[in-house]
DNA sequence: CTCCAAAACGTTATGTTATTACATCCGTTG
DNA sequence: CAACGGATGTAATAACATAACGTTTTGGAG
């Protein structure tokens, strides 16, 4: 699902679940963003999940799988690599967007050696931040 | 999660999911397992997951985080290596376990370039394996 | 401007994945 | 045998996600 090059005016919805995912520090999940919006008029997951659809397919937010949770995007031209790694602090949940056209095209001919051809990766890292490793 | 060195002796449950996944060609999910093993008693979810919980935690198994399903490990010394990559076939579902030591030290590295420090991760590439890609 | 089609929306219901809580069983060890 | 820890059985519930259906909004084409 390659992000579009452009980003479409946001409807109502896509505004509100975009803004509450970039305002919080740390990942969420559909039920947390529902939950929060639910003063904006939201009932109902589907709500919340057509939202996050589109701002996923507009590369706005990426889905974290190994948390069930979604982030904003704060790397400002991640539609532009072919693969991004997502490291996940463990104590503070804060999340690390790594883009790395080197290790995006190593990891790819690795794969190509295995006899697999790649169109799509999750690579997520879980372990703490700098800041929560001093203490 | 390292798995541990030895292997202990499998429980009666233990031993009928790790069977149920050793035999499936394509990852299963805790509920098609479930369904697998209703004839042997199986009548509930958690029977499933503590099993697995356990296969997991003796490096038997790998849970893959992007599509909620879990596999038996092939790549027989897959505890000795930090770091396993799952290429997983969109057509036939099939799943092929890479390891690659300089792979692995390389995204550790770079995932500490960026203030970070690894102790785990979840590597799941989507894509198409030769055999399917040849049609 | 009006009409149409596509997209977005609201709502209910349901499907799927995972865990909590609690009682019981079973094998090992002292 | 008694005590303990690990494994088990069962019911209930929590958490995550989608199907189906009807209505509303939006943005062109004429």
């Amino acid at each position: 699902m390659t992000p579009s090059t452009e980003t479409p005016k946001l409807t109502k919805n896509q505004t509100l679940v975009y803004k509450a995912l970039k305002s919080a520090e740390e990942p969420l999940s559909a039920y947390s963003i529902l939950d929060q919006l639910r003063d904006d008029g939201f009932r109902a997951p589907l709500q919340v999940y057509r939202a996050l659809d589109k701002l996923i397919e507009f590369g706005l937010i990426h889905r974290l799988e190994s948390i069930n949770s979604f982030v904003a995007c704060r790397h400002p031209d991640c539609g532009t690599h072919e693969m991004v790694a997502f490291a996940i602090c463990e104590s503070c949940n804060r999340v690390i967007e790594i883009t790395d056209d080197a290790m995006a095209s190593n990891l790819a001919s690795l794969a190509r050696d295995n006899g697999f051809s790649v169109s799509r990766s999750t690579i997520e890292l879980r372990g703490l931040c700098d800041a929560c490793r001093v203490h």
